[in-house]
DNA sequence: AATAATTTTTAGATTAACCTAAAAAATAAA
DNA sequence: TTTATTTTTTAGGTTAATCTAAAAATTATT
């Protein structure tokens, strides 16, 4: 069945927000990151229920159904190969590439992106370590852990980020702080939380916790 | 000034029209090529009017405007661009390529294009031998003759074809016709002004009038 | 349990891009 | 130069996606 762009991004904002919980999602919450209004969510949401994509009751929120679940999976898929892509192949920073990951994701081909796949070495995650759905949309389950959460001195590798902003991944760049990076903790400071830590092996400095709550590391040891 | 893909794509279409004429552009003759009816071409010419992309008189045909030339030819060199990676680093064939670039057109980003422009090696034509614009949108005109112009014997290069269509780069690879290949003219029958060419040194067939209209070549002897 | 606050939905409009049918203008033919 | 034909425009409607304002349902608080 047909589908348009603003459906596709409905069904990538409700599988965004799933991910998060088992709960049902709530239309608010839908029209915060669709960056619309409660109304015009409803009459989506009424639409996308119609074709099936979800399960909606009024009042009660809203969930994928199996097909909806798919469609969103394939759109994740493409928009982290077409990241991989940008960063690289055409030598974009991790910074720069969501926005226009957000345009390359509504591109209908499936031969094209199985090709992309290939040509970029099967990648198995995104330039922000966040996992690709394989062309059947199954998503490895990737278990790191949140910097933040860490209660003691460990060896860590970090494996991805929790959030996409310009400004937090400049951030990060600025700290040296990429994927693959090694950081060993030093210290966590109960007061605020803070945590002193060594970046691949340079003299440590203090990370916030703001910062730590988006940073995904494997633990080493 | 905001743009969405129906005016990209109105703007294309005026384009591609004026090529072949230096006469203003019908209404019929965009509705055709936008598989649109007149009526919705008189709204939408008004309306690039207003915005200064195109001058428009009722009754009297449209052209481009200056800017309207220039926001014609970006889409263009990206159409063009997008179809060399997906034959030279996707491995499509030409004729799988068109419907996709013309998704591909739109994507938004300066930075990305010129990027693309570097990784392909600033290729200056496309799969199909279409020249493509550089960023000053800049297109080269490229002079190159009919095949079904040329009136003796001779040898020839092939260097693009005037049309697109898979059916017709289908027929075009059957006959181990792609771009670059030496066609030397045996005969030209008055009858049904067919041609009798050799293709890369093989034995001569035929090629119908119909196609030799489609193929472009450069004169070599 | 009753009331207050919040969330969600309905009702009614708006905009972009399209449509059909009819009117008007331009062009071609008698 | 009238008349006929074709082209183009206008008028009025439709659909997708949005909005605001008001009503209804749910959830939270006395």
């Amino acid at each position: 069945m047909a589908i348009s762009f603003t459906e596709e991004n409905y069904l990538k904002v409700i599988h965004r927000l799933s991910e998060a919980t088992s709960e049902d999602i709530s239309t608010n919450a839908v029209a915060e990151l669709m960056q619309t209004k409660a109304a015009s969510v409803t009459d989506m949401l009424r639409k996308l229920a119609e074709k099936g994509w979800v399960n909606y009751q009024k009042y009660q929120g809203v969930r994928l159904s199996v097909e909806g679940e798919k469609i969103a999976l394939s759109i994740v898929r493409k928009h982290r190969l077409w990241e991989v892509f940008l960063v690289d192949k055409m030598g974009f920073n991790w910074d720069e590439v969501h926005e226009i990951a957000e345009q390359l994701e509504h591109i209908e081909s499936d031969q094209l992106i199985n090709k992309l796949d290939e040509y970029l070495g099967f990648p198995k995650t995104d330039p922000h370590g966040d996992p690709i759905p394989n062309k059947e949309g199954i998503l490895p389950e990737l278990a790191y852990s949140h910097l933040s959460d860490i209660k003691a001195t460990k060896t860590c590798k970090l494996m991805g980020v929790a959030q996409d902003s310009a400004v937090f991944l400049q951030l990060l760049t600025k700290l040296n702080l990429s994927l693959g990076a090694k950081l060993d903790i030093q210290e966590i400071n109960e007061f605020d939380r803070s945590i002193f830590v060594s970046i691949n092996d340079a003299s440590p400095i203090f990370i916030s916790h703001e910062v730590a709550k988006n940073i995904l590391v494997k633990i080493l040891a």
